[in-house]
RNA sequence: GGGCGCAUAGCUCAGCGGAAGAGCGCUCGCCUUACAAGCGAGAGGUCGCAGGUUCGACCCCUGCUGCGCCCA
């Protein structure tokens, strides 16, 4: 592929060259001398590093960027960090793939262990040190690639305030933060349900859950009331769940169950005793309207036990095996017969089991009717979630009402997004459980003294003292021990677990603005300005951060949130690092079209709106970088004239109008982030520009006419501020040839600044530009050259035009290579006929008149 | 099932109570002293469907259809 091979080279050039400068000069370093009220402070979004890059991944963060180029030209001094989300269970599964190693932390350390340059086969099972070992040098080696994608971009964040969610800096942050909480009493430890994923054995959190529709099968069951003996039929897709029921329940409106509700059936196969209770979740149209509580089968069933104060009869453990230990209660010879055979299985073959039980009983209802439900699956798991009791830590949720609050006085780029949040609020059920069972995380910094009978007391952590953070438990010893009292009677024990990644996430304001060991650069940068961030984790990463905010400091964590759409691929498909259906690794994008261009197809994408891959825009973008190189390169040709010379011309008068009226929409569209608009004025300006008046004006500027040559010279300064914070790449580099400093830590253009005389009519412009189109359209017309030459141009128009038409005459004449125009009275405000002589190029023997009026 | 968003030229998208717009693509031309990596011109639309409000609706209201996302 040749094409446009040498423009890929000149721009690649540029763009190496200023990627260096500002890393050099510190372009983009943020001055701390700066106050609160000089600052823009972004709290931008840690990507997790796994995953290949893709598009998507220039998507976004060229919004984020454009924003803070143009704050920065508006004198603001901008905080723009980058942080790395490397911590966490996405980063253990793909060190698991990449190096083919599990972790088993009941191994001791291994010194001598060396991370392993390719991927290890069969896998090898490490200790837990040497495991995050392997996390952190994997993450690293990611963490360059994501820099070299963004710094290629032209992202102008500050890489000296980065920060990765795994440092000891982060640890050190989200440690402080818990003890904070947990003196509060808004952390808690409790033995309590939790989604449970099998496969990863961790607990899950109400915002990682997602239904798939999966088969499954309606199973009659038959129980039997107590009061009369007759029989109650129930329907279950969880038919092994049976030993694990405590109550049935029913709506309370429901006729058919009035007269049970109170009493106790039996349940079949194991003989237990339930109650029979009313709960407005029952619903009477599901099946029978009746339906066996268990602890637990799914959410309503946690909501069932805790409302309803049902006992609790737990059966599958965190393997999603069914438990050993017989639930009490199951009294009966054939209960515990039945129940013998089940323990020990996954729950789908006890399920296969506790069906042909059932059915060798008689008590199984018809065969099973198959269907397909939604059930509840960990976003990047495989197994259907079960619901295990355990100890996990919570944070608890402030008070609903507080939370809408936030919501309402954040300000949302675009609006309506915040009904995402609303729903969410309104939508929570019990608090947030921060607890990960997983070991590339942060430790709780927490330890439990054991008793001298060798049990663990959970009811009384030991916390590590704050002059002590960062802490490892499982390393560090705690106040008061020795080392050698680790897991032994009367010693202590580390909490085995670490935190949730949003647990961590959450508190991106306070890493990136070293709340707790910086109070000085704290005081300038927070609140914070600006949160970007995708929608679909408004629920999580935006709502937890404002939860957090709340809790250490009774602010909203940031004034304005921007929140972008996502990429599709060119036949509508979402993009995303797993499916890897990105047509184009976005390194080569811009190394096929430079990433001005690959920033200028990013910022057609609106706030909010999705934006599907278009090489097209590419192209155009590219187009855009070459025609300012071109026509910088004409303009510089002339020189820099005397600074003190003035647009005097009524054409020029006329251009310098309509851009500060370009200046004017394009400050006004990026204050409200519609950085799209601003673009879109910019480069409506700047084409008609090219296109119309440097052909007007072109002779006079060869004749080095003053007005002429100042025009070309402000205008293009000024077209170069306004596509700065877009094309930052170009711009610098036409801006380098004139002038010192960077363009961007120049002035944003002022409308007053640009110099409009006084009585300018923006008019001049609009007749000369239909002038000159007309002239075009008859040449094209006749299909001859552009430079043929007009014999003659007779222009009727109203009296009242003539000044202004004489005015223009001379530019137009030069422009149209026209030999005589004649001005004539007419009726309309203007007409053209243009006379083609065709004694230069054209091969019709005819003269070609051209028509055209012009309101 | 609920919420939010979207539907305008072949494509990607602006617009918006007062005579349908841009870019790309397409067609036809042009080597024009910044640019052939370019330039000029042209064709092309019942503004998703059905009602309503209005002197007037692509725009406001209601319903419907289709698509997308989020949540159950």
């Amino acid at each position: 592929m040749s094409e446009g091979k040498n423009t890929a080279n000149s721009i690649a050039t540029i763009e190496a060259k200023w990627r260096r400068e500002w890393a050099e000069r510190g372009t983009y370093r943020f001055d701390r001398t700066k106050s609160r009220g000089e600052v823009f402070s972004i709290d931008t979004p840690p990507p997790t590093v796994s995953g290949a890059l893709h598009p998507g991944h220039c998507f976004s963060y060229t919004h984020t960027d454009i924003i803070a180029r143009y704050q920065r030209m508006r004198g603001k001094e901008v905080f723009y960090p980058m942080g790395w989300d490397d911590n966490g269970l996405n980063t253990e599964r793909r060190v698991q793939l990449i190096l083919g190693v599990t972790c088993d932390p009941s191994l001791p350390y291994d010194p001598d262990f060396r991370i392993p340059d390719k991927r290890l086969k069969p896998t090898v099972a490490i200790s837990r040190p040497n495991f995050i070992e392997c996390c952190a040098a994997v993450t690293e080696l990611l963490e360059q690639q994501y820099f070299e994608l963004w710094s290629a971009l032209g992202l102008s964040v500050d890489w000296t305030q980065t920060y990765t969610t795994i440092g000891k800096h982060a640890i050190h942050t989200s440690q402080y933060a818990f003890l904070e909480l947990l003196g509060a009493g808004l952390t808690y430890r409790a033995e309590s349900p939790t989604l449970w994923d099998v496969d990863m054995r961790t607990a899950v959190a109400q915002a990682e859950l997602q239904e798939h529709n999966i088969p499954g099968a309606f199973h009659r069951l038959r129980f039997q009331a107590q009061l009369d003996g007759s029989p109650i039929c129930i329907e279950t897709t969880r038919p092994e769940l049976l030993p694990a029921c405590v109550a049935l329940v029913a709506h309370p409106d429901d006729e058919r169950y009035q007269q049970l509700f109170g009493s106790k059936a039996r349940s079949p196969l194991f003989d237990v005793a339930v109650p029979v209770v009313a709960h407005e979740l029952a619903e009477p149209g599901k099946g029978s309207g009746i339906a066996m509580v268990c602890t637990f089968g799914d959410t309503t069933d946690i909501t069932w036990w805790r409302e309803l104060k049902l006992e609790l009869r737990p059966i599958v453990n965190k393997a999603g095996r069914i438990t050993h230990d017989m639930p009490h209660g199951i009294v009966s010879e054939r209960g515990q017969q039945a129940y013998a055979q089940l323990a020990g299985m996954k729950t789908a073959q006890a399920r296969e089991r506790i069906v042909a039980l059932l059915t060798a009983s008689g008590e199984l209802e018809g065969p099973p009717r198959p269907m397909t439900h939604p059930v509840k699956h960990w976003e990047n798991g495989t197994t259907p979630l079960e619901i295990v009791t355990n100890r996990q830590w919570f944070i608890r949720y402030p008070a609903k009402r507080d939370m809408l609050e936030y919501g309402e006085r954040l300000r949302w780029v675009p609006e309506h997004m915040r009904a995402r949040y609303e729903d969410w609020v309104s939508g929570l059920v019990g608090d947030w459980n921060i607890t990960r069972q997983r070991f590339f995380g942060v430790p709780f910094p927490v330890w439990y003294p054991i008793e001298p009978d060798g049990t663990v007391a959970p009811d009384r952590p030991i916390l590590a003292s704050a002059g002590d953070l960062p802490v490892d438990p499982s390393v560090d010893v705690p106040e008061g021990f020795m080392a050698d009292q680790r897991d032994t009677p009367g010693g202590f024990t580390a909490d085995p677990d670490v935190m949730d990644t949003w647990a961590t996430s959450s508190l991106t304001p306070q890493i990136a603005g070293h709340w707790i060991d910086d109070e000085d650069l704290w005081r300038r940068v927070y609140p914070m300005d600006l949160r970007p961030q995708a929608h679909e984790i408004i629920r999580t990463w935006l709502f937890y951060t404002i939860v957090r905010s709340h809790y250490s400091f009774g602010t909203l964590p940031w004034h304005t949130t921007a929140i972008s759409g996502f990429v599709h691929d060119p036949n509508r498909k979402k993009l995303s690092k797993s499916a890897d259906n990105s047509p184009d690794a976005p390194t080569n994008l811009i190394a096929s079209f430079g990433a001005d261009a690959v920033r200028y197809w990013a910022a057609g994408g609106r706030p909010g709106l999705d934006l599907a891959i278009d090489r097209n825009q590419f192209k155009i973008g590219r187009k855009l970088v070459v025609k300012l190189l071109n026509v910088a390169k004409f303009i510089g040709g002339f020189g820099t004239p005397a600074a003190d010379v003035s647009p005097m011309h009524p054409l020029d008068a006329a251009l310098l109008q309509r851009l500060e009226k370009t200046v004017t929409e394009a400050s006004t569209a990026l204050e409200s982030y519609d950085y799209t608009k601003a673009l879109v004025v910019t480069e409506t300006f700047f084409w008609s520009f090219c296109d119309d008046y440097v052909e007007l004006v072109k002779s006079r500027a060869y004749r080095h006419d003053s007005s002429a040559l100042a025009t070309l010279t402000r205008v293009r300064d000024i077209v170069l501020a306004l596509f700065a914070p877009f094309l930052p790449f170009v711009t610098e580099e036409v801006w380098s040839h004139s002038h010192d400093g960077s363009i961007h830590r120049s002035p944003w253009p002022e409308p007053a600044t640009l110099g409009v005389p006084p009585d300018t009519d923006v008019t001049y412009l609009d007749v000369a530009t239909t002038l000159l189109h007309e002239i075009r359209k008859a040449k094209s017309t006749a299909k001859v050259s552009l430079r043929t030459v007009v014999s003659e141009l007779t222009i009727y128009a109203s009296a009242d035009r003539h000044p202004l038409l004489r005015a223009v005459t001379d530019d137009i004449r030069e422009a149209g290579n026209v030999e005589k125009v004649s001005l004539l009275p007419g009726n309309e405000e203007l007409r053209v006929e243009v006379k083609l002589d065709y004694g230069v190029s054209g091969p019709s023997p005819n003269p070609v008149c051209s028509k055209s009026s012009e309101r």
